[in-house]
This record gives C-alpha cells, sequence and structure tokens, in this order.
RNA sequence: CGGAGUGUAGCGCAGUUGGCAGCGCGCCGAGUUCGGGACUCGGAGGUCGAGAGUUCAAAUCUCUCCACUCCGACCA
C-alpha cells in the first residue's frame, strides 16, 4: 500500500476533546474519525487491525469449538418482551419501525435471538452442547459515550451463546471459554484480570469480566494484596459490586476480649445490656451520632431508607462506619432500581424522621418495611441507634434480640484496605473491561417458553446456558492504551495495521533515484499487503519519520542515499537500527 | 436523565456602544530545501449550529429547538 494513496492521513491538528492517549493517538494516526458522539468511522488503517483482532478472536473460538453464524440486527420486541427486558432499565433499547408498524430493537446484545433460534430448530441431547457466535455491530443508547472508542453507541461485538445440557456440562464450558478468553487477550498483547462482576442486566447467578488494568478505564475491581495467582493464566479479581470482603474491625483493632466478635461467640448474657431510648438532642448526619453519644462510628446502626420499582420501602442496615452497595442491595431484595426515600416520605409513609431511622421500634404498621441487614449487623453488640422519632435515640440495641431482618447478607461496600475473606488486605484497581463471560443457566430458557431439547428419555429439558463477549473496538483502544509512547502507537505484530513501513528519501533529480525506488519496488512485491510504503515526494524526511512513529507499524524500513543500496532496518520501540542487504531482508521475512 | 459548559473555515481560537467575516495551524499551487514535524511567494475555503423575533442593519440582543463536551448513574 502506497501512503500517497491511502485513505485517511495523519494529522496535526488534534480535536481538543480527544484526552486520552487511545483516543488521540487513533485521531491523529488515522485510524478513526468521529461520526457523531459515540460513532465512529474506522478508517483503513483502523479497520485492518479490527480486522487482524476479530482474525484471533475468530481463531481462538473455533479452535475451542464455536461456530460462527450472524443473526439479524433486527429484533422482533415480542421476544425482549418475553424475557422482560424491554423494561429493564441498564441500557434504553433504541427500537424502530417498519412500515406496517411492527417493532423492532436494534439488537445491543442477542440472547433473546438465540434462544429463539434454538427453540425453532427441534433439537435432541445429541445435538448438545455446541456453542455459536457471532460479529455484529451492536447498539447501545448509551447516556454519554466518552474516550474515543472505549465507550459507544454502536460497535462490533463478538457474541458467544452456549447450549449445555445441565450444570456439569456447563461448568467446563465456562471453564474452556474462560482459557479461550485468556489466550485471546495473550495473543492481542493485552494482560487481563479475571474479575468477578455483577451481571446487570443479563441475568444469570456468576459472571467474570476480563479487565485491563488502566487509569482510565471505567471498571473499579479489588484485588488481593501479595495473593497467589488462582487462576493459571490470569490474576484473580472482583468487581466493587460483588466483592465480598470480612467485617473485622481492621483499624486499631480493641484487645480480643472486648471485640464485637468475641463478646458475641461468648454470648454471655450479660454482656447484652438492656435497650433503652434517651433524648438525643443531635444533628440527622452518622457523625452528629458519633459527638452526641461520644462513641465510635462502628458502634452505630447506620439504617438507609429505599424504594425500589415495586414501591416497596427496603431498610438497608449496616454496621455505621461501612457503606450500603446499591447493587448489591438490589439483588438481595430482587430489585431492578432502587432510589433512596425523600425526607417527606420518611416523614409521611414511614411515621419515622430522617436521622433517625430504625428497624426496631415498630413503625406504621400501614406501611410494611423489608429489612435488609448487612452480614456485619448480628456482629454487632450494644449498638446505637434512632428511635424513628426526632431527637430519639435507642442504645444498647442487638440484633435478634430486639429486631430480625427479612434477611442476612452482603450489602456494604468494599473499600481499600479491607481484608479479603482469606485476610489479605483489599488493593482498589481501575481497569477496561475488554471481554465478558456469562452463565446463564436457564434464565432464558426458564422465560422463553419451548427453550427445550429431547433428553435420553424422549423428555423435554431445557437448555443450560451461557453468553459471552468481547468488544471490539474497546479492544482496540486498550491495545493502544497499554502500547503507545510519547510518539505514537507500538502495535504488536499481530494486529498492527501493517507489519513494514517502508520510508524512500530521495529526490527525483537525484542520480540514485531510479535505484532507490527499484528497491523499493522489489519490497512492495515481496511483502505485499503487509508493506505501508510512504512513497511522498513532497514531504520532508522528518515528517515521514514522525508519521511512521505515529501509525506504529512494527518495523520500519528506510531506503536513501545513505543506506548505499542497503535498507536500514528498526523496530519500533527501539533505538539502534541496522543497515541488512535487501535479499538478506526477503529471506528473513519470507522464512 | 440530573448538574455545568460550548457551538464562527478541516482543527485551535478572536470578533461589544449591533455597522465589510478575521488570526494561527492545516489544505491547494509555484519555487527553494531534502535523515527527525523546513522556507518564500501566491491561493482556496464560511448558511457565524437551526428556526423565529427585535432592528434601517444581527455572529453580536430575545425566544425556541438541535448538536457536542465535561461531571454523576450504566455497559463490551
Amino acid at each position: 500500500m502506497k501512503y500517497s494513496k491511502l485513505f485517511g492521513k495523519t494529522t496535526k491538528n488534534l480535536s481538543k476533546d480527544a484526552q486520552l492517549a487511545s483516543h488521540k493517538l487513533l485521531l491523529q494516526a488515522g485510524f478513526i474519525k468521529e461520526s457523531t458522539a459515540g460513532k465512529y468511522y474506522f478508517l483503513p488503517l483502523g479497520w485492518r487491525v479490527h480486522e487482524k483482532i476479530k482474525k484471533i478472536i475468530k481463531q481462538e473460538m473455533d479452535g475451542a469449538g464455536g461456530q460462527e453464524m450472524l443473526s439479524p440486527t433486527l429484533h422482533p420486541l415480542e421476544l425482549w418482551a418475553e424475557t422482560n427486558r424491554t423494561s429493564t432499565t441498564g441500557f434504553e433499547l433504541l427500537k424502530v419501525k417498519d412500515r406496517n408498524g411492527h417493532e423492532f430493537a436494534l439488537g445491543g446484545t442477542a440472547e433473546e435471538m438465540f434462544v429463539d433460534l434454538v427453540r425453532h430448530m427441534n433439537l435432541t441431547h445429541k445435538d448438545l452442547p455446541f456453542n455459536i457466535y457471532q460479529f455484529s455491530t451492536k447498539f447501545r443508547d448509551e447516556l454519554r459515550p466518552r474516550g474515543g472508542l472505549l465507550r459507544v453507541r454502536e460497535f462490533v461485538m463478538k457474541d458467544a451463546y452456549s447450549f449445555d445440557r445441565n450444570e456439569e456440562e456447563f461448568k467446563k464450558t465456562y471453564e474452556a471459554m474462560k482459557k479461550t478468553y485468556s489466550r485471546i487477550f495473550e495473543r492481542l498483547g493485552l494482560q487481563t484480570t479475571i474479575v468477578e462482576s455483577d451481571n446487570g442486566y443479563i441475568g444469570g447467578e456468576y459472571c467474570h469480566e476480563f479487565v485491563v488494568e488502566s487509569e482510565v478505564g471505567e471498571s473499579k475491581f479489588f484485588v488481593e494484596k501479595n495473593a497467589l495467582p488462582r487462576e493459571a493464566l490470569a490474576e484473580w479479581g472482583a468487581h466493587e459490586d460483588v466483592c465480598r470482603f470480612s467485617r473485622a474491625l481492621s483499624e486499631t483493632p480493641p484487645p480480643a476480649s472486648a471485640t464485637p466478635q468475641a463478646l458475641r461467640a461468648g454470648q454471655s448474657p450479660q454482656s447484652l445490656k438492656p435497650l433503652s431510648e434517651v433524648d438525643a438532642l443531635r444533628g440527622p448526619t452518622m457523625k452528629d451520632g458519633e459527638k452526641f453519644h461520644k462513641i465510635a462510628p462502628h458502634e452505630q446502626l447506620k439504617t438507609v431508607a429505599y424504594l425500589n420499582e415495586k414501591n416497596e420501602f427496603i431498610f438497608a442496615c449496616v454496621r455505621g462506619d461501612l457503606q450500603i452497595n446499591e447493587v448489591k442491595l438490589c439483588h438481595q431484595t430482587s430489585s431492578i432500581t432502587l432510589r433512596p426515600t425523600t425526607n417527606d416520605e420518611i416523614i409521611k409513609q414511614l411515621n419515622s424522621f430522617p436521622g433517625f431511622l430504625s428497624p426496631i421500634s415498630q413503625i406504621s404498621p400501614i406501611t410494611p418495611i423489608r429489612v435488609i441487614a448487612d452480614i456485619s449487623v448480628p456482629q454487632m453488640v450494644n449498638f446505637t441507634t434512632g428511635a424513628n422519632r426526632e431527637h430519639r435515640d435507642l442504645i444498647n440495641a442487638n440484633y435478634e434480640r430486639d429486631f430480625k431482618a427479612e434477611k442476612v447478607a452482603d450489602i456494604a461496600m468494599v473499600y481499600e484496605g479491607a481484608l479479603s475473606e482469606n485476610g489479605l488486605p483489599l488493593q482498589a484497581k481501575r481497569g477496561i473491561e475488554v471481554g465478558n463471560i456469562f452463565q446463564l443457566g436457564y434464565h432464558y430458557t426458564n422465560l422463553m417458553k419451548g427453550a427445550e431439547f429431547v433428553n435420553e428419555n424422549g423428555m423435554p429439558q431445557k437448555f443450560y446456558m451461557g453468553c459471552y463477549g468481547i468488544g471490539l473496538g474497546r479492544t482496540l483502544a486498550a491495545i493502544v492504551e497499554k502500547m503507545h509512547d510519547d510518539k505514537g502507537i507500538l502495535w504488536p505484530e499481530v494486529v498492527a495495521p501493517f507489519r513494514f513501513h517502508l520510508i524512500t528519501l530521495t529526490s527525483p533529480t537525484s542520480p540514485n533515484s531510479l535505484k532507490i525506488l527499484d528497491i523499493a519496488h522489489k519490497l512492495e512485491q515481496k511483502l505485499g499487503d503487509e508493506l505501508l510504503w510512504d512513497d511522498r515526494e513532497d514531504v520532508s524526511a522528518g515528517v515521514k519519520f514522525a508519521d511512521a512513529d505515529l501509525i506504529g507499524c512494527p518495523i520500519r524500513l528506510v531506503i536513501s542515499e545513505k543506506t548505499n543500496g542497503k535498507i536500514e532496518v528498526k523496530k519500533r520501540g527501539e533505538k539502534e537500527s541496522n543497515l541488512v542487504e535487501v535479499d538478506k531482508i526477503l529471506q528473513e521475512i519470507l522464512k
């Protein structure tokens, strides 16, 4: 490919909107061009990389027994209604109507489509297990696209769907996909952490994200400091919204005999003091309570009232030094959305008072309240809480004796330095989520009628499912984010737009000009599709070198008056170059 | 969707008592240069985001709409 003919050139003029390295470099080097917010053209250079990434994913997916296919982009809305995902918050479906007024969703993910396909294929146990996948454009009506290719409204995703006979069989599939993903990212030159994560609107019981650690990433996750690797192929981590952690008081622990745990373990009834109500002329915050009662944060109970989409009131209780994780709370209460109640609702509907909420005294019997207690709560002894009246508190409250929750569960927010369940300190990290694998189980096959195969006994049996996604554009951006320097991109060989970047330096008036061009043509012939030849005659050498660094092909070749019939070879990212005979290069390369 | 902000040439911007549409970079042409983003001369390029209003006169004042950016909640 001659650079002079290449559609999409490098530019010195960069929009100030591009902040991230990957965004800047991809725009500047002519890989992508923005259309409107969150929608990008892939220019020839960018598309070459995109397709090379695709090729690697395909090779690995096929190697793991996957079969590529393609589903329609317009999904009949009835299918999404079948799984109740037309109303789910999370992402807004983009909808279109055809001339008959029939509504379709522009696919943002394709579980329903694949289940619908499979249930109409009349399958038996002999056909299972199988894994089918596609590369297709996905639409997400993101409220706020950002970061160049990192978060867009339209992108190509590889999405795979596995169908197994049962859970045991699925577990093997899941592990195989986990390994396949690790291998894919490894081949792409990306080191990933496998992070236990929240499944959001997808459904299912567990899932893992593949995260490339990066400051600019939007995924927040936790890892154990100094942990031994749990996976052969990658580090282990947990997303903030699913990360479990010990509730032991880590900072300046009191003597063992006096810790709440020790007291609870002893269960000596004497240690539990009688509950009593006291005046509390204090403000509404936890801090106010600490000051007024002269107690530590962890000696208070924090109660936050929420309202879910079914208009159920939920009291979330945690130890005073902890925060509530609303995603965890959603899961524990089977809510789709939660919002904190307003002061007005607390007073009028809950018959309580802001800042003095409590799960203990019986409030208005008209309003049923679901109380969820964090696992930290039963460990607390003789704690202080509000009394559901202004300026009244309860002291020496104890779980079980004074109140019981509908459920004791993990609903607290993990924090940097908290101890993992293995007793190791947790460290917060950020990363770019490039891939995701989900256990779906019977989630979709329960919701969609007839998602069954005929088992060995001739009886219908539901499919056990999983799904697996990789965002290609985001992966591409992650590569650039990890592999660049101040001059430009450093593409790994396997995904570089071209393996070789040839620069010819000569002027038409030079006596050696023809000879130089002759060598260049020879290289062009042999290297064919993997050579980008900067053949421009009207720009200075400096411009060509700068552009070569910016575009970032792994191997730079220079032929000039100075190379004297040979070729200068330099690897991107290295300083030293070698003069090599033309034939020797061709031999080595063609090997 | 909540909060903040911006729309003038491809990009970055200037443009106030309302009175000829500007600068820098980039782009095109000619010439001089020619191994790390050269120089000279010449040139092209605008529905001033859109619509309506006020006015003799609107990039500038008023209203409505649209687009985009940043901060928050969500995802590959």
